[in-house]
DNA sequence: CCAAAGAATGGAGATCCACC
DNA sequence: GGTGGATCTCCATTCTTTGG
């Protein structure tokens, strides 16, 4: 027993446990992390359950553990934080509170975007501040923001003077050779995090991992770290909306009703479920179906417009996803499909080809290879519910109905 | 009309597997 | 066992829309 560092990045494993206290820890181990069934079909099933769960979501670039329990998870990003973009890795944060596991989000506070006629900084979305606002508040778990170290204080004015402008404006961390990929570990906001990081680890150490978990949230530096995030919030959202939200919809769960009918039999009744709430958020994407960046994006919607509770039931509105050109009616919903993968068999057929790929249930034991029989096991207790691809995973936990043009998916219960 | 923000796409890297 | 195609995931650029 001792830590153990679940990692995607090497680098990123050694740089944590170098800047914090964890430097000092003898019984320490590594180890690789794989992201799910469908991607990694060799050495995924060897995962241990409780990371499996935190990986059902998504993956975190890095998870750190002791005596078997996670501790905290940690997820970089360098890109341009505009539009959604920030909300891209939402799902992963969602997954790691979600389970009672404090998790940290490393993301440039700006980047530099060179465009056709100009070099900009674009500035992280303020929104992605107060989803894990809203997940701390339902939780009662850490879900920190940290920026990673750029030049944007500095040349904010002046982009194409800043020092790191091969880097977007970013700082990494100066021993490149060890630490490549990471930032600047002498970044105001990276040394804030590594307090953080230990005041979690010596409540852990304290209290026992469990107790410990569910007291850092009143841990002095991690309370004024919540406080700093809703004082950057307030500072920047101003009064207009921001992505994802102005993606989205309110309308009468009536219409949503209306809209299935189209897809089911007089007979029929949908479940009490979706009637149980008087309105319905939609979140309309006139994209082709596909994955990045929506998942995180709908996943934060979650939580900023129709979330109370702990779980999906306990929701204020009904959570819809729909894609293509969405319009209100006067007593129901028309969507209509303006490119190409928007009907609803490219949801089946994505579905079939990863049952058709990862799902071994319908062989006999003789047929299984030796590294095949533990993920057999796992399959017969979980199904296919690892073994699908991302976004099917995302999507089909947080919303209660996907509508297409022609076709719709939805929950009765 | 231009700049900023938002929405959507394309591409790279890793891995696996079928086939030779 | 080498190789090419398919799949999955992540990254972030590019195209589109909005607002002053």
């Amino acid at each position: 027993m001792g830590y153990r560092i679940w990692y995607s990045t090497q680098n990123l494993a050694d740089y944590i446990i170098d800047y914090t206290i964890l430097a000092g820890e003898v019984n320490i181990e590594k180890k690789k992390m794989y992201e799910s069934d469908a991607n990694n079909a060799k050495n995924f099933h060897s995962l241990l359950d409780h990371i499996k769960k935190i990986l059902y979501l998504d993956a975190p670039d890095l998870i750190v553990e002791k005596d078997l329990e996670p501790i905290f998870s940690i997820e970089i990003s360098t890109e341009a934080g505009t539009g959604h973009n920030a909300f891209q890795r939402f799902a992963r944060l969602a997954a790691s509170v979600e389970n009672n596991v404090p998790s940290f989000y490393i993301y440039p506070e700006a980047s530099i975007v060179h465009r056709t006629n100009s070099i900009t900084w674009d500035k992280i979305n303020p929104l992605i501040l107060q989803a894990l606002k809203k997940a701390m508040d339902i939780y009662q778990i850490p879900a920190l923001l940290y920026y990673f170290p750029s030049d944007f204080n500095e040349y904010q004015d002046n982009p194409h003077k800043s020092p790191n402008l091969q880097s977007k404006g970013l700082k990494f961390d100066q021993n490149f050779l060890i630490y490549s990929g990471c930032p600047d570990s002498t970044g105001i906001d990276m040394v804030d995090m590594f307090n953080a990081m230990n005041s979690i680890l010596q409540e852990v150490s304290t209290f026992g991992v469990i107790d410990g978990r569910n007291r850092v949230i009143r841990s002095h530096n991690i309370v004024n770290k919540v406080d700093e995030m809703e004082a950057i919030y307030h500072a920047r959202v101003g009064d207009r909306e921001w992505s994802p939200l102005t993606s989205t919809i309110e309308v009468p769960t009536s219409k949503l009703i209306n809209y299935l009918s189209n897809f089911h039999t007089n007979i029929y009744n949908v479940g009490d479920l979706l009637n149980s709430r008087e309105r319905t958020i939609i979140y309309c994407v006139n994209a082709k179906f596909r994955g990045d960046p929506y998942p995180g994006a709908l996943a934060a919607i979650d939580y900023l417009k129709t979330r109370q509770g702990k779980t999906f039931e306990e929701r204020y509105f009904n959570l819809v996803l729909a894609w293509g050109k969405v319009e209100e009616t006067e007593d129901s919903l028309s969507i209509e499909s303006t490119k190409t993968d928007q009907d609803i068999s490219t949801f089946f057929t994505q579905v079939e080809s990863s049952e058709n790929r990862s799902n071994i249930l319908s062989k006999s034991f003789s047929e299984l290879h030796n590294h095949e029989i533990s993920r057999y096991y796992m399959q017969v207790r979980y199904g296919s519910m690892f073994s699908k691809v991302k976004h099917i995973r995302v999507y089909s936990y947080f919303a209660d109905a996907i509508l297409f043009h022609d076709g719709a998916l939805w929950r009765d219960g």
